[in-house]
DNA sequence: GTGATTATTTATCATATGATAAATCTTTTC
DNA sequence: GAAAAGATTTATCATATGATAAATAATCAC
């Protein structure tokens, strides 16, 4: 777990005793390539970090597969609709590659917050990355072209277009594949 | 301040210290419509509480007016990516409507979360609604047509056609003011 | 209340993206 | 390493939305 509090030191350093605490929350995992680490229809209870690999998370629009986001190593992940509403997600959360995760029970890291408020912020600093990183996205989707999103996407995360099959990233663009392939055909 | 801390007591009860401390802090501040509340350029510092009317953050994408979102009564109101980030905002926070609000100082707000924890969790509870909000928008601008938004948006929201001029709500939904006249027309 | 301003709708034409199908190219599997 | 499966590209046609302009409707200011 060495990896995840090498990225905490960088958000927001905890002290031991609440790094303890997480470590004996925090539980290695691993799948293989095109496995759902969560499944569609599932209450999410978990924070993942991923260690290694990519993982996206997809649901399904009338029977086709759309990608809402993509997260590489040292990110965390989890489906806030479901996680901070209680209810079951209609979306999926699936390895890219082969990838190791630590999952972080929720429950039990909500329940360690009153002795560790350091961890509770540690948690709302994540919250508040990944917020600011869906206010950008909105931004992007409501008045970009498809052209403008793909471009901003190679500039932003060459990574994601190195590491993720055109037809997730596709979707993640709110575009067809077929558009994505004529947009890149364009030089 | 007790519709603020009615709502409050919505979301996360809070101790009368915790509430004492920030009734210090929240200063009413009234706008009149159409007048700026943050403008342009400036580095988001405050969090708003919508006492009475309508705002909404907005900015310019090569000269046209794109508004992001709209907050009503009793919700809470920031420039996300200027606050949790420390930069400029390249967005403006307007009244849409004569508007009443609660500013709360960030810094002076942050200050007190090590004394009063339960004020930490009330906002990181806010923080995580809206994320939740920013997530389902997502989803709906990703992939849905227009006329599925603004249909969405009517049953979600009636609220927002009924007291938003249209030229606001395109912009919103991502099409522009022609387009949702012609999808409104459509019986 | 009247004129001026602003918002909304309607019309026409242009274009980006979608849908479908088929042709390549790549990866996986045995 | 050959066959099968899957991913990507290319082509064609259809359509939703954009751009522009002009007509109407609503709101505002005095």
């Amino acid at each position: 777990m060495q990896k995840l509090f090498s990225q905490i030191e960088t958000i927001h350093p905890i002290s031991p005793a609440a790094a303890k605490a997480l470590s004996l929350i925090g539980k290695e995992v691993s799948f293989s390539k095109g496995r759902n680490i969560q499944e569609i229809g599932h209450t999410c209870k978990t924070l993942y970090f991923v260690k290694k690999g990519v993982v996206r998370i997809y649901y399904f629009k009338e029977a086709i597969d759309i990608t809402e986001s993509f997260e590489f190593e040292n990110a965390f992940v989890a489906r806030a609709e479901s996680l901070f509403t209680g209810k079951p997600s209609r979306k999926a959360i699936q390895a890219i590659e082969d990838t190791t995760l630590i999952a972080i029970d929720a429950d039990k890291m909500f329940g360690q917050f009153d002795t560790h408020p350091d961890l509770e912020r540690l948690f709302r600093k994540i919250i508040e990355t990944s917020y600011v990183h869906t206010v950008n996205r909105i931004e992007s989707l409501q008045f970009n072209t498809a052209e403008e999103r793909y471009k901003a996407l190679l500039k932003a995360a060459p990574d994601v277009l190195k590491r993720i099959p055109l037809k997730y990233v596709a979707s993640y663009l709110g575009i067809t594949q077929v558009s994505l392939s004529r947009i890149r055909g364009i030089k």
